[in-house]
DNA sequence: CTTAATTGTTCTCAGAATGTTCACAAGTGG
DNA sequence: CCACTTGTGAACATTCTGAGAACAATTAAG
């Protein structure tokens, strides 16, 4: 049904909206497909709308829409957005092949330790029921520190985290401040600021300017061991 | 499907929707989005109509309404008739060989229902990392009420417990009351006596004689599910 | 009813961002 | 060879964003 590059293009469009909701442009379309120009990305588009799989508004910067997935190789049948889905076709088993309903994470590291998640190089990898898990992207924290402990989140738990840049007020996120620290938090926006609440009367809520904050993912799950 | 622009006004209109239940004025948005006129969010208004995310009565103060939510899922997650559903249920019980790493333990039902553990028929398989669990045989139940709540356990968590009859003083566990009812309490010992003590100041300790408590597993394990 | 305050609408200007199209070249498979 | 897809480069067209101001519509107050 799909080129080659008609399914790698549809995938990047998907966990493009999956995750910041934003459509990408052709020139960003264009880098993420290592092109050097945007008239081969305008024949993909073409093409995937004239197949179905995406909606557009012609003229319209960054009008994307996506009717039908294609399959994410490996991770949960996404039951998200659209209700009109169509799983497409499912490729042979990711690599890793995992049991079925068990998805394989990345640990990345201790949250609210003073460093930017991204920069930990992930060694460990965490198993998770895919029933604790929806659709997107998940990677796996330790949390450090009791400043979520009213929220039944405790020192040395796994928090189960889905990688977007959306999030609702009352959620729980990790947030990145000024590019330095990671932390977990409630999240509430202000008048044009962001307030990152902790679930402990011992700490108090922080606010900086919107743009001093990243929102890394949300809170999806939470793994604790009891050692005995 | 949005520009950067676009998906901001939406989200804050989302978000005053859904604290206020009053649509902010074009002055309000100006603000929220750092404009200094609102002819561009006259512009941005028009664009989210466009693509059917807002609706609006021309001239009309105040009279916004969302449609499309920005959100991820976009849909607002169906309502599912039935809350206490447990998510987990797998039709077909076929092995699909776990992965190594992980262990396949049966959920016996919820604790703290007043029904002892074995009278359930277990139906729901719950894959678990292996990391989470120590040596032994284990099962896994879903916890119902707060009287655990300080202790980080929330009602509607997952409570890996393993199977054993066996536990030291201060460990929580799984214990049934006078053969009737089962409880997740944390256990000790007093002169000849159990204590089971909640961890909520706002339930008491309950105190038996020995012959009365049976205990039936211990906490090894927590899981725990954030669905947005 | 008149006035004032609030709120929404429209227009113009300008620069940045983004999408569209065309011509040409190269690779692939039947 | 042909039909088709892919890749490149550049010119071009349109939209997007932001600002400021004037004006219209609606609502609240006197």
């Amino acid at each position: 049904m799909l080129t080659r590059k008609q399914h790698e293009l549809l995938r990047f469009i998907q966990t493009r909206l999956d995750e910041t909701g934003i459509s990408p442009s052709f020139e960003e379309m264009k880098d993420a497909l290592d092109l050097k120009s945007k008239s081969g990305v305008h024949r993909l588009i073409s093409a995937l709308e004239e197949r179905g799989f995406i909606r557009r508004l012609p003229n319209r910067a960054r009008a994307l829409e996506v009717l039908r997935r294609a399959d994410e190789g490996g991770q949960t049948t996404a039951p998200a957005a659209n209700s009109n889905v169509v799983p497409f076709a499912r490729p042979e088993a990711a690599a890793p092949a995992p049991a079925a309903d068990v998805i394989e994470i990345p640990l990345h590291g201790r949250i609210a330790a003073g460093v930017p998640i991204e920069a930990l190089e992930d060694q460990a990898i965490l198993p998770v029921p895919a029933a604790l898990l929806g659709a997107g992207e998940h990677y796996a924290l330790e949390v450090s520190g009791d400043s979520m402990i009213e929220a039944g989140i405790l020192d040395g738990d796994f928090a189960l985290v889905k990688r977007t840049e959306i999030a609702n007020d009352g959620e729980i996120v990790v947030a990145l401040v000024r590019g330095e620290e990671a932390t977990l938090k409630y999240l509430r926006r202000e008048n044009g600021m962001i307030r990152l609440d902790p679930a402990n009367a011992a700490y108090e809520p922080q606010i900086y300017a919107a743009d001093e904050i990243k929102v890394q993912g949300k809170l999806a799950g939470l793994l604790r061991r009891y050692f005995h």
